[in-house]
DNA sequence: TACGTTACAC
C-alpha cells in the first residue's frame, strides 16, 4: 500500500486535485470486502487542502465518507478542518457522529478542529457543547471557542472566556491574543484593548505580525488612530495585512491624506497594492475629492497590476464624485457602468444629494432604494427630511403612513463612552444614567456657549419628524449631546473625547459637536453607525459629508 | 494533525 502514499504526497505537493481523485479511486469502497489504507487516505485530504478549487472539495469528501478506512486523529482533523473552510455543516456533523460512534478519543487536535468547524458553521452552540463535554483542553481549545464566539459577533462573550482561561491558569498564545484584541476591536473598548496590549508586551508576543495587525485595527476601530499610527510605524516586518489596515483604518477615520502618504510609503518600497488596499486609497481620494487621482488608480493603476475592480472600488468612485459636488456624474457614472449595484452605492449617491441639497434627484432615489431594501429606517428618515425640507409635507405623511404600515420603527439612538475602564451609556432622551441632572444641567450650558458661534437647532427636522413619539426640544437630549457634556464633565482637557454611537449622527448633532469642539479647545472623536468624526476647531474630518 | 487578521456606504 505504500504506492498509494507515495503518489498521494506528490499529488499533494502538486496540488493536483484530479490526481488525488484518482488515488481516491482506488481506494475501496462500503461495496468491497476490504480496508483502504488511512496513509493513502491522508494524503487525498492534504491535496484537498492545497486545492484552490473549493467548489470540488464537498463532492470529494463526501465521496470519502463513504470509503471503508478506518480513520485515525489526522484524517478527522484533516476533514473537520476542510468542513470548516467550506462552511460543510452537514458533512461536518455526519463526521462528528461518526467520531462519537468510533473508539477514538477526543485529543486536544480533533476537539479544537470540531469547535472551529461548528464555528465557522455559524453554530456557536454545538461549539460549545462540544467545548463543555472536553476532558482536556489547552489553549488552542480555548482559542477554538473564543474564535466561534468572535466570529459570529459574539465579542463580549469572547473576552469573557478569557477569564475562564485565566482561572484554569492556561496560557494564552499569540493566537488567543490575536482573538481577543479584535474582539475589543468589535466594540470599541478601547480600556480593554490597551489592557490587552500590555499584556502582549508582558508575554512576549508583540513581535508577532498578526498580533501587531490586530492591535492596527483595535486601535483604529476604537477610535484611537494614533496609537494604530504608534504600533504601525514600529513595526520592523509588516505584511499586507499591516499596510491595509492603516490605509483602511486613516481612510475610515477621514484622514484621506495620511492614507495616501501611507499608500505612497508601501509603492516606494516595493510593496504590492491589493484589493483592499484599493478600496482605502479611493476611499481616501473621495474624502479629498481627488476626482483626477481617483480615476487614474482606477483605469491605469489598478489594470497596470492586474486587479479586477468590485462594487466597493466602484461605490468609492460614486462617493469620490458626489464628494465633488458632481452629483449628475455619479448618477451617470452609476447608470452606465457595468455592475450589480446594491443599496448601499444607491445610498451613496441618496446621502449626497441629502447633503447638497439635491432633493428632487434625491427623492426619486430614496424611492428606488426604498424598494431595494424596504427594511433599512434611515433611508426612510432620509427621505421623509428631504420632503420636510422642501416644505413637501404630504411627503413627509407619506412616509409615515408607508412606516406605520410596514412595521418599520427606529431603534432607539445610544452613545456610550469609556471613562477609567467603566462604559457609561446614553439613551436619547434617557435619564438612565445616575447624574442625569447634572448632565442635562451641563448640556444647556454647552448649547447656550455654542449659540454665539452660530448654533442654530435645525427644529424643522424635528417638528415633522416621523417619529410619533418626538417632542420639541427633544433635539437637545440626543444621545451623543448627553455623552459629550458627561465626557466633558469626567475627562480632563486636553485628553480628547471618544464617543459611540449606534446610529448615524444627525445633522443637528453634528454642527453642534463641531461648535462644542471650538468653545470648549477639545478634540471630539466620534464613531456613529459607519464611520470616525473628528471633531476640532469647529470642522470635522468628515467635511460635513456622512 | 488543531486556534488568529485588513475593506465599501451612512
Amino acid at each position: 500500500m505504500h504506492h498509494f502514499f507515495s503518489q498521494g504526497s506528490r499529488c499533494s505537493r502538486c496540488s493536483h486535485v484530479g490526481s488525488a481523485l484518482k488515488v481516491l479511486d482506488t481506494v475501496p469502497s462500503h461495496d468491497d470486502d476490504h480496508d483502504g489504507d488511512v496513509f493513502s487516505y491522508n494524503s487525498v485530504l492534504s491535496a484537498l487542502m492545497e486545492s484552490r478549487e473549493m467548489g470540488e472539495v464537498a463532492g470529494v469528501l463526501g465521496r470519502m465518507v463513504n470509503r471503508c478506512v478506518v480513520w485515525d486523529n489526522v484524517t478527522y482533523v484533516n476533514v473537520m478542518g476542510l468542513c470548516a473552510q467550506i462552511r460543510e455543516l452537514k458533512l461536518g456533523s455526519q463526521v462528528h457522529a461518526r467520531l462519537l460512534r468510533g473508539s477514538l478519543t477526543f485529543d486536544v487536535y480533533v476537539s479544537s478542529a470540531l469547535i472551529d468547524m461548528y464555528g465557522k458553521c455559524g453554530q456557536v452552540s454545538d461549539a460549545r457543547k462540544v467545548f463543555d463535554n472536553l476532558q482536556e483542553r489547552n489553549v488552542v481549545v480555548w482559542t477554538a471557542l473564543m474564535t466561534t464566539y468572535f466570529q459570529n459577533g459574539y465579542f463580549e462573550e469572547t473576552l469573557n472566556l478569557f477569564t475562564g482561561m485565566d482561572r484554569e491558569e492556561t496560557l494564552p498564545n499569540e493566537c488567543t491574543f490575536t482573538v481577543l484584541i479584535n474582539a475589543c476591536a468589535g466594540i470599541a473598548a478601547l480600556g480593554h484593548g490597551d489592557v490587552l496590549h500590555a499584556q502582549v508586551e508582558k508575554f512576549g508576543f508583540k513581535n508577532h505580525i498578526n498580533v501587531r495587525n490586530a492591535l492596527i485595527n483595535m486601535y483604529s476601530k476604537s477610535g484611537s488612530i494614533e496609537s494604530s499610527s504608534n504600533v504601525f510605524s514600529d513595526m520592523i516586518h509588516r505584511d499586507i495585512i499591516s499596510w491595509n489596515s492603516m490605509i483602511c483604518g486613516y481612510a475610515h477615520h477621514g484622514l484621506g491624506k495620511q492614507a495616501l502618504i501611507v499608500f505612497q510609503d508601501m509603492l516606494s518600497i516595493g510593496v504590492c497594492p491589493t484589493y483592499v488596499t484599493f478600496i482605502g486609497v479611493l476611499s481616501a481620494c473621495a474624502h479629498l475629492a481627488l476626482v483626477q487621482e481617483g480615476f487614474y488608480y482606477l483605469n491605469h493603476l489598478m489594470k497596470k497590476l492586474q486587479i479586477e475592480p468590485g462594487l466597493e472600488h466602484y461605490t468609492c468612485v460614486v462617493s469620490l464624485l458626489s464628494r465633488a459636488g458632481l452629483l449628475d456624474e455619479a448618477d451617470n457614472f452609476m447608470k452606465t457602468t457595468q455592475v450589480k449595484w446594491d443599496a448601499i452605492a444607491w445610498r451613496t449617491l441618496l446621502n449626497a444629494c441629502h447633503v447638497r441639497q439635491n432633493y428632487d434627484l434625491g427623492r426619486r432615489i430614496a424611492e428606488y432604494v426604498i424598494q431595494m431594501d424596504p427594511h433599512d429606517v434611515g433611508t426612510y428618515t432620509l427621505l421623509s427630511n428631504m420632503y420636510a425640507k422642501s416644505r413637501r409635507w404630504d411627503g413627509v405623511a407619506k412616509i409615515r403612513k408607508m412606516m406605520r404600515d410596514r412595521n418599520i420603527k427606529k431603534e432607539p439612538g445610544a452613545s456610550w463612552l469609556e471613562i477609567r475602564n467603566n462604559i457609561h451609556i446614553f439613551l436619547s432622551e434617557g435619564d438612565n444614567h445616575p447624574e442625569s441632572v447634572q448632565i442635562y444641567e451641563k448640556v444647556h450650558e454647552l448649547l447656550a456657549m455654542i449659540k454665539p458661534l452660530g448654533y442654530v437647532p435645525d427644529v424643522a427636522v424635528v417638528l415633522h419628524d416621523i417619529e410619533d413619539e418626538q417632542k420639541e426640544g427633544c433635539l437637545s437630549y440626543h444621545s451623543e449631546k448627553l455623552a459629550i457634556a458627561y465626557g466633558l464633565m469626567k475627562i480632563p482637557s486636553p485628553a480628547p473625547i471618544r464617543i459611540i454611537k449606534n446610529l448615524r449622527m444627525c445633522v443637528d448633532c453634528h454642527s453642534a459637536m463641531k461648535l462644542i469642539s471650538k468653545a470648549t479647545n477639545r478634540l471630539i472623536i466620534v464613531r456613529d453607525a459607519h464611520r470616525f468624526h473628528h471633531f476640532q476647531d469647529g470642522f470635522c474630518t468628515c467635511t460635513d459629508h456622512w
